[in-house]
RNA sequence: GGCGCCAUCGUCUAGUCUGGUUUAGGACGCUGCCCUCUCAAGGCAGAGAUCACGGGUUCAAAUCCCGUUGGCGCUACCA
């Protein structure tokens, strides 16, 4: 039996990360075992769903670099958006499949296993009300299980619009063997009629996933554990529909610093935040993969590759995982240190041009730029990045022409510039670094490291002073690489310009 | 309230099924030292867990059993 899993949100905002979790571990169950990947919208609450979010979800997806077999794609056709479906089960949006639902519904009444309840929300709600003053447990009472043709006919002259119930089987017990959690048992007689269908004639939640895992073949149902009180009803479904059941794997559900349900309150939690933030998706993808799964050596860093080859449901912890925003720092930064220059540079440049730091006018002008400047200014920082966001500001004065009094910070000048001695300390570099005919990385250590010696000073007295002259800042890459980068006359400039205003 | 799931350093976790090899291992973060022109990175060292609590079983329990507590989830014409 072939493998098909999917991933089925519901689009009612961007994509959050724990969803981005649970498609994460869909996917690379699928790739492990070489299985289909589908995406399903869940849009029955009307209320709720957007286009925005649709799209939302399919660009997280696509930023992670999780590609679906089935279901939704967009395509640009002349600047408009348009979403394609593909899969042999389209559509793959529960709204465009109401036909669906509303048949098996029916089958399911003409079984007698379900039926039609007039109830009004008022009279629910009145039940419920009374049920919990008498401390019972509030549970539709199956008042409208076996309605006779005249109060049915008299409810419909009423104007009443039915909802379909569920027959509950009010006796047994219903069980499954969940993947990761082992095995998972329920009493039937504590689950109520619950509503397939509603009014509308769209369907609930718990009838959807069933009538759809089934007729996209779904064999392996993996989602978080917030559904596992669900499965019984749903299971139940698959019984009196007689359909083979999927297989089911609860992962443990991402929780806030506080350890309840992640929300707006916890920090951001939407993907779209971190891409802008500038993490890596490979970055991402790897985090998410250690909240709630590990390998016996609890390794950290894994590429996907490795990931597809190692990931198993088997290994998936059972209990919630809090989302820790100081380690994925720590792994994006890992992720960016492994980058070649020029991938980084890649990455970087959306975040520069946010900037305006670009230089050149022409298309060729930026390429040249980019190639000979950029890549060689970003690859100075690299080691200390974290995001990419973090960038502009790092390499900002090695690609300005001159620096201006904003660009020294303001305690620097009066911590390291003014401070005795350090005026002739930079004019004496000046006039050794002029004379410099090969302004490289060796030749000027080389330069300045003699005079320090000469003049018995010791190193940190003068690099400290000529960096702070040459970046208006006391942090930064090595000091001789910074200056060769830079070039004789910018550097030069720039120690005349210290001098000038500062000393 | 009822039912279900879960419970190892602050956090992510390994170890639990198949009890002894564990003075409970790794990673993030934190502290210190080394390297060093700064910041990082790297190296080394350290603090940090009565394995939620209480009972049992056993020569031996983080590991098996029972109970308790706590957290979370479901209990909607939300998903």
């Amino acid at each position: 039996m072939s493998i098909r899993v999917r991933f089925a949100p519901s689009p009612t905002g961007y994509l959050h990360l724990g969803g981005a979790r649970t498609a994460l571990f869909n996917w690379l169950f699928a790739k492990r075992k070489g299985g289909t990947f589908i995406l399903r919208i869940e849009d029955t609450d009307k209320v709720r769903s957007t286009d925005e979010a649709v799209l939302a979800i399919i660009r997280g997806l696509e930023w992670l670099g999780m590609n679906w077999d089935e279901g939704p794609k967009i395509t640009i056709d002349q600047h408009k958006v348009v979403i394609e479906e593909v899969g042999k089960h389209k559509p793959y949006f529960q709204m465009k499949r109401l036909e669906l639902y509303r048949k098996y519904a029916e089958k399911l009444i003409e079984d007698g296993k379900a039926y039609r309840c007039y109830c009004l929300p008022e009279e629910l709600e009145e039940m419920r009300k009374k049920a919990s003053q008498e401390k019972r447990p509030p549970k539709y009472d199956g008042r409208c299980r076996s309605l006779i043709g005249g109060d049915e006919n008299r409810y419909i002259d009423e104007g009443r619009k039915p909802v379909v119930r569920f027959k509950t089987p009010q006796e047994g017990v219903t069980e499954f063997e969940d993947i990761v959690r082992g095995k998972v048992s329920f009493q039937n007689n504590l689950l109520d009629d619950f509503v397939m269908l509603k009014s509308s004639g769209s369907p609930i939640y718990n009838f959807a996933v069933v009538v759809d895992d089934h007729e996209m073949e779904i064999s392996h149902v993996i989602r978080g554990d917030d559904h596992i009180s669900n499965t019984p009803r749903q299971i139940l479904l698959y019984e009196a529909l007689g359909w083979k059941k999927p297989q089911f794997a609860h992962v443990p559900m991402i929780l806030g610093s506080d350890g309840s349900r992640l929300s707006k309150r916890h920090g951001a939690t939407s993907l779209e935040y971190y891409e802008n933030e500038g993490y890596l998706p490979e970055a991402m993808v790897n985090y998410l993969a250690l909240l709630g799964w590990a390998t016996e050596d609890s390794q950290q860093i894994f590429d996907i590759e490795e990931l597809k080859e190692k990931f198993s449901l088997e290994r998936c912890a059972k209990s919630a995982a809090i989302f820790d925003l100081q380690k994925l720092l720590w792994m994006n930064g890992e992720y960016i240190r492994k980058m070649k220059p020029d991938e980084l540079t890649t990455e970087a440049l959306p975040f520069i041009i946010k900037e305006n730091l670009v230089q050149g006018d022409t298309d060729e002008e930026v390429r040249q730029w980019v190639e000979n400047v950029l890549t060689e200014a970003i690859s100075l920082e690299q080691e200390k990045i974290k995001l990419l966001k973090d960038i502009p500001y790092l390499i900002s004065y090695m690609l300005k022409e001159d620096l201006e009094n904003e660009d020294y910070e303001e305690e620097v000048k009066e911590k390291v510039l003014k401070v005795s001695g350090v005026k002739q300390i930079l004019s004496d570099c000046r006039d050794r670094l002029v004379k410099l005919e090969d302004f490289s990385e060796e030749k000027i250590e080389k330069e300045v490291r003699s005079y320090a010696k000469e003049s018995d000073k010791k190193t940190g007295k003068v690099f400290h002073p000529i960096r702070v002259a040459v970046s208006g800042r006391t942090r930064g890459p090595g000091l001789f690489a910074l200056l060769s980068f830079l070039g004789k006359e910018k550097v030069l400039k720039r120690i005349d310009y210290t001098i000038k205003n500062f000393l």
